[in-house]
RNA sequence: GGGCUCGUGGUGUAGCGGCCUAACAUGCCAGCCUGUCACGCUGGAGAUCGCCGGUUCGAAUCCGGUCGAGCCCGCCA
């Protein structure tokens, strides 16, 4: 077993390079040195052909005298056959192999016995009767299965050794499929004329938004770049320059605590086109994004296309979220015109204090009416109240809706019997349902906590089909929301963002200095010219026109909080530029380890990058991260001090 | 910064105060087997139960700490 002699016939080992004879087909071709075919290819078409194939062995049967071995690379899985009888010395190597061996095999392609065909696999009609085999690497047994797609495996330990949990079906799959999916976003940019433009890695440090990650300078000691959060700035910075449509797989990078929906380092598909509307930036994305999921999962049902278009207030009236999943609907209701119209209690009261006392703050009493959910039990009850506190709910009341259509209620005492059964009409509940309502004088709390609720219930009752692919726009976003620690007006989305035409009258302060925001100033009421595509309940992307004429930017970046140094401490370059004439312009930034997740079924984009970080942001295969040699600090003009956190460095191993 | 869950042969799990000299499956090793494809059969090796400390006559099991992983809140668009 041991890799057997020289080998002749071959052009491997060959010292001396000479001048291309091959065509260009064949030298794109998959045929090497090694193999004339891939693992995945051969066909009862093939049955006679004398062929190589190489590739690792993915499973071993062993009759004594006869030994099957499933050859497997990426394309695919061929069954070899080794007889003692016909190929002594190739049976006997084979008797020896290992899992994971990498075996170079040279053979006839043959029609496998009648009934023995295996229809699991593309290749199973035939065999390749091995006459030689070469063992071109040895391997430890793997520290887990690589021949079972569905075993469960340790995170960690599928991190540690990534190399072998990708030769593992499922991930080879994703990875191509995210392959695929690149290809076909690059085709269509292309198509419609963008044009791919790379952007820095090192760029200047903005305090805004997430946390940045800092590179030191050694030629600037003292000095850092940090690693863009995206291309933001930079693709304006094309529109004025002229470049018109551009577009870009970025890597981005986030310096935030981890979730499965979120890495340090992330894709994102930048794009950014001139002389648009909303309109026009929308209509192009959706139909790329259409033509991509087609391309790559043709056999997942779109929803709804044209992709329905919510105004941001509606979704979080109907949805509670601002990236509703529309697979299903169990939506939003106010209850306060029902219960509050009722005779015999006060004007506009429900005879429930807690209502009344969220409604006279000016809040809401929303609910939504889950299926089949009336005989929860006590405990299951109290789970979804302890769920709605988490989220900032000071409760959460229920009714049940019994076989006779009829609700029941620990607060029927203070409702009444017509209080309830108002509310069982109002939320259009049938026997049953469990209405689950929500109160709170911040109208914010409300939604969140009812969106959240939909959003969990709809996944557990089984709502969301999830062979369907949901995508929704919302628009319209608030421009701003205000920042009461800071006394400013905060960018909703981007600081860039241009307000749609007929509030820009909004953007000014109630006490006419326009840097000195109030939370009363009419700009709380100003909408962005922002929108965001929400897939199956994920924020898929979100982008925006921005605002092209520096007066205007100079008034919302005051708003921001912004005096006019910081401004141009901090957006000078693009300040500048906006004086040498810059077109109207507006585009989008999409995830696209999220949209790969969606894709593949996964909830964790972890499943779509081929080497991701623990939630620690530890890479548990290479040890990163590590310390710096002390010459590095010494160059850089640093000292480590220590660190206020308890986070501690992960030793490489 | 906080909450919750998990950590037992290589892998995945069971065991949750004494009956554990730690079980099962698979993997691994050896032998047998010429048509399997999760091959089969026989035999064998392999874990001081993440680590440290405590409670107890007795700890894989209870408690505290710590390290690591995951989910979530905060954070992040």
């Amino acid at each position: 077993m041991r890799a057997a002699g020289p080998r002749s016939g071959t052009i491997t080992g060959m010292s001396k390079p000479s001048p291309s004879s091959i065509s260009p087909e064949a030298a794109f071709g998959l045929a090497t040195p090694y193999r004339d075919v891939t693992c995945g290819e051969l066909r009862a078409a093939d049955a006679g052909r004398e062929v190589r194939v190489s590739g690792w062995v993915h499973r071993r049967r062993d009759y004594g005298g006869l030994h099957f071995i499933d050859l497997r690379d990426r394309y695919g899985l061929t069954q070899i056959v080794f007889n003692e009888a016909e190929a002594p010395e190739a049976a006997e190597i084979a008797a020896r192999v290992r899992n994971e061996f990498v075996l170079e095999v040279r053979g006839i392609v043959a029609l496998r016995l009648d009934g023995t065909a295996n229809a699991k696999l593309a290749t199973g009609d035939i065999e390749v009767k091995a006459a030689s085999v070469t063992v071109l690497s040895e391997s430890e047994t793997p520290p887990f299965y690589i021949n079972e797609p569905d075993a469960p495996v340790d995170e960690n330990l599928r991190l540690r050794y990534r190399y072998l949990d990708i030769r593992r079906r499922p991930m080879v799959e994703r990875l191509m499929l995210r392959s695929r999916m690149v290809q076909a976003i690059r085709e269509c940019h292309h198509r419609a004329g963008f044009i791919e433009i790379e952007t820095p890695i090192l760029l200047k440090s903005t305090p805004e938004g997430a946390r940045d990650f800092i590179v030191p300078s050694r030629l600037q000691p003292g000095s850092v770049y940090a690693l863009p959060q995206s291309p933001q700035q930079l693709k304006q910075l094309l529109m004025v320059a002229g470049m018109d449509r551009y577009f870009q797989i970025a890597r981005c990078f986030r310096d935030e605590d981890l979730r499965g929906d979120r890495q340090p380092e992330f894709t994102q598909l930048d794009l950014e086109m001139s002389f648009v509307d909303e309109q026009r930036v929308m209509d192009f994305v959706e139909a790329m994004i259409l033509e991509v999921s087609k391309s790559v999962v043709p056999d997942r049902q779109i929803q709804q296309v044209p992709f329905p278009r919510i105004d941001y207030h509606e979704a979080m009236e109907r949805y509670g979220s601002d990236k509703p999943d529309i697979r299903f609907g169990l939506e939003l209701v106010d209850l306060a015109p029902s219960i509050t119209a009722l005779p015999g209690r006060g004007e506009g009261l429900t005879g429930f204090r807690v209502f009344d006392e969220a409604l006279a703050a000016g809040g809401r009493v929303k609910a939504i009416a889950a299926p089949g959910m009336a005989d929860s039990s006590r405990s299951q009850i109290d789970e979804l109240v302890g769920f709605a506190r988490r989220f900032g709910a000071k409760g959460l009341a229920h009714v049940s809706v019994g076989a006779d259509g009829a609700g029941a209620s620990p607060i029927a005492k203070f409702l009444g019997e017509d209080g309830i059964a108002a509310i069982v009409k109002a939320a259009a509940a049938v026997a049953g349902d469990l209405i689950l309502i929500v109160a709170d004088a911040d109208h914010d709390v409300v939604a969140d906590v009812l969106g959240r609720l939909r959003q969990e219930l709809g996944l557990r009752l089984g709502l969301a089909d999830e062979n369907v692919l949901a995508y929704c726009w919302v628009y319209h976003f608030p421009m701003y929301h205000w920042d009461a620690e800071k006394s400013r007006w905060d960018a909703t989305h981007n600081p860039f963002s241009g307000v749609v035409p007929e509030d820009v009258e909004l953007l000014v302060t109630e006490s006419g200095d326009p840097y000195a925001p109030s939370h009363q100033d009419p700009a709380g009421r100003a909408r962005a010219m922002q929108y965001d595509v929400a897939l199956n309940g994920w924020e898929l992307g979100g982008g925006s026109v921005r605002i092209h004429k520096r007066e205007l930017l100079e008034r919302s970046f005051a708003l921001q909080g912004y005096s006019l140094e910081q401004m141009h401490e901090r957006f000078g370059g693009i300040l500048e530029a906006f004086d040498y004439g810059a077109p109207p312009h507006g585009g989008i930034a999409m995830g696209i380890d999220r949209w790969a997740a969606l894709l593949t079924h996964q909830t964790n984009i972890r499943e779509v990058m081929a080497f991701p970080k623990t939630q620690s942001g530890a890479d548990p295969m290479l040890g990163a991260p590590s310390e710096p040699e002390p010459e590095q600090y010494s160059e850089l003009g640093l000292r480590f001090v220590g660190v206020q956190s308890s986070s501690t460095p992960v030793k490489p191993q």
